[in-house]
RNA sequence: GUCCCCAUCGUCUAGCCCGGUCCAGGACACCACCCUUUCACGGUGAGAACCGGGGUUCGAAUCCCCGUGGGGACGCCA
């Protein structure tokens, strides 16, 4: 077989979603599973949507994905530019190649493409007015995931706008020809283009591509599918709320392809030896936000301890940058992030769940105050607790916590007879990492000020 | 309206191509219990699906047809 070649042709239109980075990795994983190459172009011919940032957006969510494109902007290649709106002398003379073949014509300032056979004119519900079809033989598909597609394209279709610009058809295909792109992924929304598309190929008298139409992701709730306006939908909002970009391809390979087995955690270097195009669903997937965040959480319990740091530093400077925890000795930021790392689902809950650990001035939920408060002795216990502390070893957490059980069992009570109301005093709350931990982390000073001032108030 | 695609638990899916091993397996979510120092994690268990109808066949989740349902397209957007 020649050398795969494969496109993502984005258009720098709007936010980059989710479906756009599905479409994006399945072209990449054929490239990479096959030894291929993964080309990136950006069909900007739509001068009045376009905008620079989206452009860069699709630059930076592709790179932050792990995607990265072996030919395109940004990196060349032998087939540029890159770019649709660099491209314009191709276009026109693929489009005098046409012109000479005798298919094309002009109407309204527009140039057509003309499909071969008898003309007839019939009325069209829909668009409630009368059109011009041609009786043409079925487009035949290919498809390297649907099988046998017939299509019958009855219309000529606009090329060139009155304003002397392509559109997306003509240059997709031309794009193609001459990218030497040989084999199209794309969303099944461009099932029923294929056919004008098909005609275009055999009109320029190119090989036709093989074509791969992979199924829609469904929005969470309600009908139809999801777009950028979607809750969810956008990749860079996963990105800011510090999810770990392997965690979402991960989950993003398994939304209408699998590795043909029970594994659903599996490294990229896995997908990439598995996949190939017939192994993909065919039906559309509905996106599970749920299902993302356990991906997530799995991939975050396993990062190895320097590594979860960083990514929680980089978390709270990007997202929290008046955070009182980036203004912490690193060394105690870094035991505060380990004491919490079996405890979060996302990085997002850091802040939050870490805020009393780096303030003194930490708020003590009512609710839970009463609650805890409501049970036997626990000022006494508080103050005993503090005096007890004052001669237990805080060296590990071992021995905070056996040092609390010799207290507990001299008073007839157990360990967590002084856990509820210690926290409630340290913390503020009742949700947290364990408590001897957090003794361990804040040091005996602190926390017997903390106990201290607890019962003061 | 026309054309195209699709159809297994609430969701993602395995099984379907090469019919019997499937009273349909896994995961997320949910519920219960266990673990436990709170909250999570984890463990165990429960409930939960072959869209309907016709065929073909000794036998169909698996093959065929028709319904129905879902999705997509029908732009001088991409």
């Amino acid at each position: 077989m020649s050398q795969v070649r494969v496109r993502f042709a984005p258009s720098p239109t709007g936010f980059f979603h989710i479906g756009s980075a599905r479409t994006a990795l399945f072209n990449w994983l054929y490239a990479r599973h096959t030894g291929g190459t993964f080309v990136l172009r950006i069909e900007d011919t739509d001068k009045e949507r376009n905008r620079e940032e989206f452009l860069n957006l699709i630059y930076d969510s592709l790179t932050w994905l792990g995607l990265n494109w072996d030919e395109g902007p940004q990196v060349g290649g032998a087939y540029g530019p890159y770019r649709q709106s660099e491209r314009a002398d191709i276009y026109r003379e693929y489009l005098a190649r046409l012109t000479a073949a005798g298919r094309t014509y002009e109407k309204d300032g527009a140039v057509w493409f003309k499909l071969l056979g008898e003309r007839y004119e019939v009325f069209d519900d829909h668009r409630k007015k009368t059109v011009t079809k041609v009786r043409t033989p079925p487009s035949v598909i290919d498809d390297r995931i649907r099988g046998r597609v017939e299509r019958v394209e009855d219309e000529d279709f606009v090329i060139f706008r009155s304003d002397g610009n392509p559109v997306f058809h003509f240059v997709n295909v031309v794009d193609d020809i001459a990218m030497r792109i040989t084999h199209v992924i794309r969303g099944e929304d461009h099932l029923s283009n294929t056919s004008k598309h098909v005609e275009l190929f055999k009109a320029f008298g190119a090989p036709v591509p093989q074509f791969a139409h992979i199924p829609l992701i469904l929005k969470q709730d309600g009908p139809g599918k999801m777009s950028k306006r979607d809750k969810g939908a956008l990749v860079e909002e996963y990105q800011r709320r510090g999810y770990l970009p392997e965690a979402l391809v991960n989950f993003l390979c398994l939304l209408g392809w699998n590795p043909g087995d029970d594994r659903e955690k599996l490294p990229i270097a896995d997908v990439v030896r598995l996949f190939d195009l017939p192994g993909v669903n065919q039906s559309n997937a509905r996106f599970d936000e749920r299902k993302l965040a356990h991906m997530n959480m799995v991939y975050l319990l396993e990062q190895p301890a320097d590594q979860f740091v960083a990514l929680a530093r980089r978390y709270f400077e990007a997202q929290h940058p008046a955070a009182p925890a980036l203004r912490a000795d690193a060394a105690y930021f870094r035991a505060v992030m380990l004491l919490c790392q079996p405890k979060i689902k996302g990085l997002e809950e850091l802040p939050a769940y870490t805020a009393y650990l780096f303030t003194e001035d930490y708020p003590v939920d009512p609710k839970v105050k009463d609650k805890v408060l409501a049970k036997g002795d626990p000022r006494a216990r508080l103050r005993e607790l503090s005096d007890a502390l004052a001669g237990i070893d805080f060296a590990s957490d071992t021995a905070i916590e056996e040092g609390i059980k010799a207290l507990a069992t001299s008073r007839g009570l157990g360990f967590g007879d002084y856990q509820a109301v210690a926290r409630l005093a340290v913390s503020g709350t009742n949700v947290g990492p364990s408590i001897t931990g957090m003794f361990r982390v804040l040091g005996r000073d602190r926390v017997r000020q903390r106990l201290d001032r607890f019962l003061a108030a």
